[in-house]
DNA sequence: AGCGAGAGTTAGCGATGGCTAATTACAGGA
DNA sequence: TCCTGTAATTAGCCATCGCTAACTCTCGCT
C-alpha cells in the first residue's frame, strides 16, 4: 500500500537532485542520469503519474508532488547516509554510490532515524 | 558471473543456519524457515544443485558445497553485522532481522571487510 | 513545404522470484 | 496389501523492472 518499488524510490530522488542542479526535469535527463533507455523511463514516468508522485506539463517538464517530493527526500537522506558511511570506511566514491542506491530502499524510515540518532553515539 | 542472486543466498544462508542446529536439512526444513510454499523451495534447490552450490542425497538431504558454504558464511556474517548495528540503534528485532536481510545482500565482500575495520573505530 | 534529429510512447521479451494447482513418490499404520 | 499423509515436483501465473524494435510527435533548418 504504503511501498511504490525501488525503482520508483531511484526516479523521485534523481528528479530531485536534478530539479535541484537544472531546474526543469524532463525524461530524457533521468534516461541520461541513469543511462537507462527512453522507453524505461517512460513508462516509469507514467506509472509515478498514476501514482500522484509526479506531475508532467505540457512540455512534458515533471514536477515532484508533495508526496513524491517526501519520497524523493527521504530517499535522498537515506542515500546519503549510507554513502557517507561507506566513504568513511574507504570504499571506492563509485562503489559506495552504487551500495547506497541499494542500501536506501532497505530499511523504513522510524528505523533509519533510529540509525541517524545512533551514528553521534558511536 | 559471480552473483547468484538474492534469493540464492539467503536460501544458503538459512541452510547453514539450520545445519547448525539440526545438522540435517531438507527442502521442507527451508519452506518452513522462509514460510514459502514447498514447489518455491523445491526449484531454488534444482537451481542451487545446477549451480553446484549444494549436493542433494537420495534421502533428500541437503548439503552445501565448498562453494555454497563460502556464500552462505559470507552471507551470514553480513546479515548479523548489520542485525546488530541496527539492534544497537534500537531497532525492534523482528525488523532489524528483516532489514539486515535485505541489506545483507547490497554490499561486496570487498565494501563489507572495510566496513567492519571501520566499527571500531568509530 | 519538407526533411531529419531528438524525445516520447507502445508492445512485447526475458530474468528474478514468489504463488497456486495438479501430479508423483514414498513411508508407516490398519 | 492398501491407504493416507507428508514431501517433492512440475507447469503455468503474476509482479517488478530492465531491454529492443518500431512508431509518433514536434521542432528547427534549408
Amino acid at each position: 500500500m504504503n511501498n511504490y518499488g525501488k525503482a520508483t524510490e531511484d526516479y523521485l530522488e534523481a528528479i530531485l537532485i536534478l530539479q535541484n542542479k537544472n531546474s526543469l526535469v524532463k525524461a530524457i535527463d533521468l534516461a541520461n542520469y541513469f543511462e537507462y533507455k527512453r522507453s524505461t523511463i517512460s513508462v516509469a514516468v507514467k506509472n509515478m503519474k498514476a501514482a500522484k508522485l509526479i506531475t508532467v506539463d505540457e512540455s512534458h517538464y515533471i514536477i515532484l508532488t508533495q508526496k513524491g517530493l517526501n519520497i524523493a527526500k527521504k530517499t535522498y537522506e537515506k542515500h546519503m547516509f549510507f554513502k557517507n558511511m561507506l566513504l568513511e570506511a574507504g570504499v571506492h566514491p563509485d562503489i559506495a554510490e552504487d551500495t547506497a542506491c541499494r542500501m536506501e530502499h532497505d530499511i523504513s524510515d522510524t528505523s533509519f532515524n533510529l540509525l541517524k540518532k545512533m551514528k553521534y553515539h558511536f
